[in-house]
Order: structure tokens, then C-alpha cells, then sequence
RNA sequence: GUGGGCGUAGCUCAGUUGGUUAGAGCGCCUGGUUGUGGUCCAGGAGGUCGGGGGUUCGAGUCCCCUCGUUCACCCCA
């Protein structure tokens, strides 16, 4: 292929219609639902100061390794960054506005991390996601975990596996740093069976050794004390409701005792969404849980909160693999041809237009049959054609391109006349 | 960041052990007489074979570098 001159940075990538379509009907799909579950959407920026992204802690790749970040042109110059998810946007703009709570909110948009793009991954990626901030009631983590189990059912997909944990609470109330010295000492004790890198994870973040999928490691976990059983009352208690709740609404839900995610800020609840049908690594298509130590981080008052993103390009994968929520069709309803110069053309397709009847038309003075061919791809149920008879007359002749039939009217008359002809 | 596969017309791909003006299908354009699409027929446009360097009398075909892509690790959505 010739090189063009310039390309889509690397890990982006153009959407071109009917992807773009496709995407927009996702959105759409999860705007209408979250709307209907009492959730507003908040537009945020797409990038903050680099500050408010390094509380997802400092540990993690996504802050150390993975930011698009950079200096503006102030003096002092302020450090930015593009945002690499949204949940911390979403905190620091509950510490700066400091809304009543619950406050349940929904976003949706493009995220950037500078990784190595492979299928399902991209530099510059589309979540879109929930939040709830000012509760910590386990019937919130139910409703935001069904929310997001009712949208992957409302696309058509089947194969959907819901991962449920709970990580405890971290701080020296809680019951995360037992376990965690737990799991430590037993990821010691056994460190030279574990692979090179998991070795290195031990020390800089060892619940993520547990998600390694290294087939060398997997004897190591599977020994590896689990979370659940180091719960304290309070934590054990949440984690029981959300199964509770789960159960009562009918959610299927696998619990997960080794699933951790990929951010320093989770607390107690933690869930994932998986594909199994998409080939490769890249299977999970959302996550979240809940992060009650975040918003104070930020400089906010302390405030619990859930809330999950999903993985639009992933999604829209899952469904390719499945076989449903295919690309809308970008059809027209009515094709204008006119042969005697464009002028008659512009005055019908406005008045189409206007009267809300999606029309199109070719440019370029092309010969009829030409525009005809247009007209067929276009996908048009009605073709208007404007001949010089036509003009002569100060008629149109309507054309249903299904059964080839035609009949002329007066201009004046066309809407009235394709309105008829739609509702029959 | 590490390692493997791939990179030929807009798209999907052929291109023999390196050898004359690089092919197909689809798509696109123009025709098939008197203004009309979907089928069919005939023409046509469009590639310096991702880019750069090297080996050779000669490279799309071999070597090196580079970019992109893809898969795995890593990470995550």
C-alpha cells in the first residue's frame, strides 16, 4: 500500500460510518438505560492536572508507565494529563462541586493510555460507565453491578461471565493488611517457583501476582489464601448483602476469590465482565467496584463509592463474535435525481429535508443512469426523478425503487404523497 | 518495554527455485443509441509491491534497519 503522508497515530484509529453508527448506537443504548436507572451524565475534561490521576496509585502501570501526559503553556507551567479513566475525574469533581449525594452519575468517552496496541486494545479507547458517590449501602453496588449485567443482555449478548470478590477494607481497621501479610508470606515461602516477573510483583504489588496468567504461577495461586476469608464483620457483611442482593434480582455471578483489579483504589466490592468468546487476552470487557477511600484522596470529604466502566471497542468485539448488534444500516429514505443542472434538486431535497424525510442526492451533473446507480446504492425506497419533461411540467416523477414503478406529481404535493405512500 | 507472525491496487488476496511492460475477485468510472437502478456484456482508471539501505547482471521474491499491524508476555476496558 502506498504510504500516505500521514496516518492515525499509532493504537488510534479512524471510525468510519457504519462503525461509527454502530458506536453511536451503543452510547446510545447505555445513555438510555443509565438515564432510566436515575443516573445524569457528567461531561468531564479530557484531560486534568497530572495530580488527580496519580492517586489511582503510584504502583500501578496506568499511572507510572502508561500516561499521555505534558506541560502547558503557563508560567508556572502546569503538568496535564490526558485522562487514562474516569472514575478519577469523576471524584475530583465531587470534591470540587460537592453535589448531594448519592450522587449517581454516567459518562461516557475517549480514554488514552500509552500502551502496546494490540486487538481489543488501543491507545486511545471508548468507555463508557457509571458511577455512584455518598453511599456505601451494598444495594447500590447491586444496582450499578445489574445495571451493567442488563446492558450486555440488551445488546444481545449471551456470553457474558459476571467475576464478583471483595478486597476488604484497607487501613489498619480493616482486614486488608492481614490478608495481605498472609499473602505475602506465602508468595515468599514459594517465591522460586513463581516466573521472573511474578518475583518482581511481590514486592511492588502482591495482589496482583494473583492475576497472573503465567502457566507457571498458577500452582502458586492456586494455594494462595483467599481475601474472602480474612473478611472483618463490617466487610464480610457488604460482601454477603451484594450477593444477597445479586440473588434477588437473578443475576448470575461467579465469586472470584483471586479476581483483583488493576487500580490501587478498590475496596471491598470488585467485579469484572469477561467474554470468553473473544479470542485472546483481551476478554474483559468492563469492571469496576468499589472505591471508598478515593474521593478524600482527592481532597474531597471521606465518601464511599461504586461504580464500574465497560470497554466499548471490547464490547462491540464481543458482539461481532456473537453475532449480534450488527452496524445500523446508513440508508436514506429518498433519492433525488436531477438532470437539469441541480437547482430543482437543492429546492426538493430541502423540503424533504425539512419535513423530516432523510434524503440525498448526487452532485456533479452525472448522467441519469449514473445517478440512478447512486440512487440504488443509497438504499432509497423512492427515487425522485427531474427530467426537462419534468421541469417543462413543474411536476416530479416518483419512482419506488422496489417494484420499479413510477408516477408523476406535482411538486407541492411530493411530501403529502411519500407520507401516504410510508404509512401504507 | 520484551519476543514471534504479517505488510502486493480502495477492500480480500495470487504472485513458481530472484529474470521480460506486477495479476484476480469485489468495489469504482464510462459505455451497451432515442431521459431510469438492482442482472448481464465491453472497455477504463487505480500499485515505484509499507519506507530506507544492501547483495546481485537482475528483487515483490534474499539480508539489514525502520514504520505499521497482529499475537504472546506485561497491563487493562
Amino acid at each position: 500500500m502506498a504510504e500516505p503522508t500521514f496516518r492515525a497515530p499509532k493504537g488510534t484509529r479512524d471510525i468510519l460510518a457504519p462503525g461509527s453508527t454502530r458506536l453511536r448506537a451503543l452510547v446510545d443504548e447505555f445513555a438510555r438505560q443509565a438515564d432510566n436507572s436515575g443516573f445524569g451524565e457528567v461531561v468531564s475534561p479530557i484531560f486534568e492536572d497530572l495530580g488527580v490521576f496519580k492517586r489511582l496509585g503510584e504502583s500501578t502501570d496506568v499511572v507510572t508507565k502508561e500516561m499521555f501526559d505534558f506541560y502547558d503553556k503557563g508560567d508556572p507551567p502546569q503538568q496535564l494529563a490526558l485522562r487514562p479513566e474516569l472514575t478519577a475525574s469523576i471524584c475530583r469533581a465531587y470534591a470540587e462541586h460537592r453535589p448531594v449525594p448519592p450522587w449517581k452519575v454516567w459518562y461516557e468517552g475517549p480514554q488514552f493510555r500509552y500502551e502496546q496496541p494490540q486487538a481489543g486494545r488501543y491507545r486511545q479507547f471508548t468507555q463508557v460507565g457509571v458511577e455512584v458517590l455518598g453511599t456505601d449501602d451494598p444495594q447500590a453496588d447491586v444496582d450499578v453491578i445489574v445495571l451493567g449485567a442488563r446492558f450486555f443482555e440488551s445488546l444481545g449478548l449471551v456470553r457474558i461471565e459476571l467475576a464478583l470478590n471483595s478486597l476488604g477494607s484497607p487501613g489498619d481497621s480493616g482486614s486488608r493488611r492481614a490478608y495481605e501479610q498472609a499473602l505475602v508470606k506465602h508468595l515468599e515461602q514459594n517465591r522460586s517457583r513463581l516466573s521472573t516477573q511474578s518475583q518482581v510483583t511481590v514486592e511492588r504489588n502482591p495482589l496482583r501476582v494473583l492475576d497472573s496468567k503465567r502457566e507457571q504461577d498458577s500452582a502458586v495461586i492456586a494455594g494462595a489464601p483467599v481475601m474472602v476469608d480474612f473478611l472483618d464483620d463490617e466487610s464480610a457483611a457488604h460482601f454477603a448483602a451484594v450477593r444477597a442482593g445479586l440473588d434477588a434480582v437473578g443475576i448470575a455471578y461467579e465469586i472470584s476469590p483471586r479476581l483483583v483489579r488493576g487500580l490501587d483504589y478498590y475496596t471491598r466490592t470488585t467485579f469484572e465482565f469477561a467474554a470468553p468468546g473473544l479470542a485472546g487476552a483481551q476478554n474483559a470487557v468492563g469492571g469496576g467496584g468499589r472505591y471508598d477511600g478515593l474521593v478524600e484522596d482527592l481532597g474531597g470529604p471521606p465518601t464511599p463509592g461504586i461504580g464500574f466502566a465497560l470497554g466499548v471497542d471490547r464490547i462491540l468485539l464481543a458482539c461481532d463474535a456473537e453475532g449480534v448488534f450488527g452496524a445500523p444500516s446508513n440508508t436514506v429514505d429518498v433519492f433525488v435525481v436531477d438532470v437539469t443542472g441541480g437547482t430543482e434538486a437543492l429546492k426538493v431535497c430541502d423540503r424533504l429535508r425539512q419535513a423530516g424525510i432523510a434524503t440525498d442526492r448526487s452532485y456533479g451533473g452525472r448522467s441519469m443512469k449514473a445517478q440512478m446507480k447512486v440512487a440504488d446504492r443509497s438504499g432509497a425506497e423512492f427515487a425522485v426523478i427531474i427530467g426537462e419533461d419534468e421541469l417543462a411540467c413543474g411536476v416530479l416523477t416518483l419512482r419506488d425503487m422496489g417494484d420499479s414503478s413510477q408516477q408523476r406529481v406535482a411538486a407541492g404535493s411530493l411530501v403529502d404523497e411519500l407520507i401516504r405512500k410510508r404509512t401504507l
